[in-house]
DNA sequence: TAGGCCATCTGGTCCT
DNA sequence: AGGACCAGATGGCCTA
């Protein structure tokens, strides 16, 4: 695995629901209009629209007379827009999730892949801690001790929620361990 | 330069 | 009907 320490990207401000989509003008910054690109470059927003003839994918016609109606244009750009902020929401968690999984390298921003894998196993060694504790309660106590133990066994034996290969509980401590590792190693 | 990762657009489908 | 969700497509940025 490649080293993901990238500074954050730049952000692409709202796009203007007032512009008229399709038009050429739009797929370049206005001088002296919002954050500055670098030479040459367009914002991703623009890099999309002017790449809707290039796709070969099936894209939208040009706007106009020929092109389509206007509200439908209206439409799509406040899809367009609850997609990013969906996307936006998403990425949040994503975040949410990386500040609580504890990783060596906090420099090293963790790629999405790597955030849920690692937060998969961290998730199945905690469990494993817990179960190992709890299977040591004395007899005759109440708790989810022996019941968890029961249940997990169970999701081991059918495969379950937890999607559990490894034999021992222990496996998911050591596997997590490992992967810290690997991510520290920057493999 | 290749490959990984990402943001965005888009149209289809599902859900309320 | 409209919004949420999803997956495909595209192209830029970054690192090895």
């Amino acid at each position: 695995m490649k080293t993901k320490n990238r500074p954050s990207r730049r952000r692409v401000p709202p796009q203007n629901t007032e512009a008229t989509p399709g038009e050429p003008t739009s797929d370049r910054p206005q001088p002296g209009s919002g954050p500055q690109l670098a030479k040459g470059l367009r914002s991703r927003t623009a890099r999309a629209q002017g790449a809707r003839v290039e796709s070969g994918r099936k894209r939208l016609g040009p706007a106009g007379p020929s092109g389509r109606r206007e509200s439908s244009i209206q439409r799509r750009l406040e899809s367009n827009e609850r997609e990013r902020q969906r996307m936006h929401t998403l990425n949040n968690a994503f975040q949410a999730l990386r500040e609580v999984i504890p990783h060596v390298r906090a420099d090293k921003k963790l790629s999405k892949i790597e955030t849920l894998t690692l937060a998969k196993n961290y998730i199945k060694s905690l469990t494993a801690t817990i179960l190992t504790m709890s299977s040591g309660r004395l007899p005759g106590l109440d708790g989810p001790g022996p019941k968890l133990y029961q249940h997990y066994q169970q999701q081991q034996s059918t495969g379950g929620a937890l999607g559990v290969t490894e034999a021992q509980p222990e496996g998911h401590l050591q596997k997590y361990s490992t992967q810290i590792h690997s991510f520290r190693e920057g493999s």
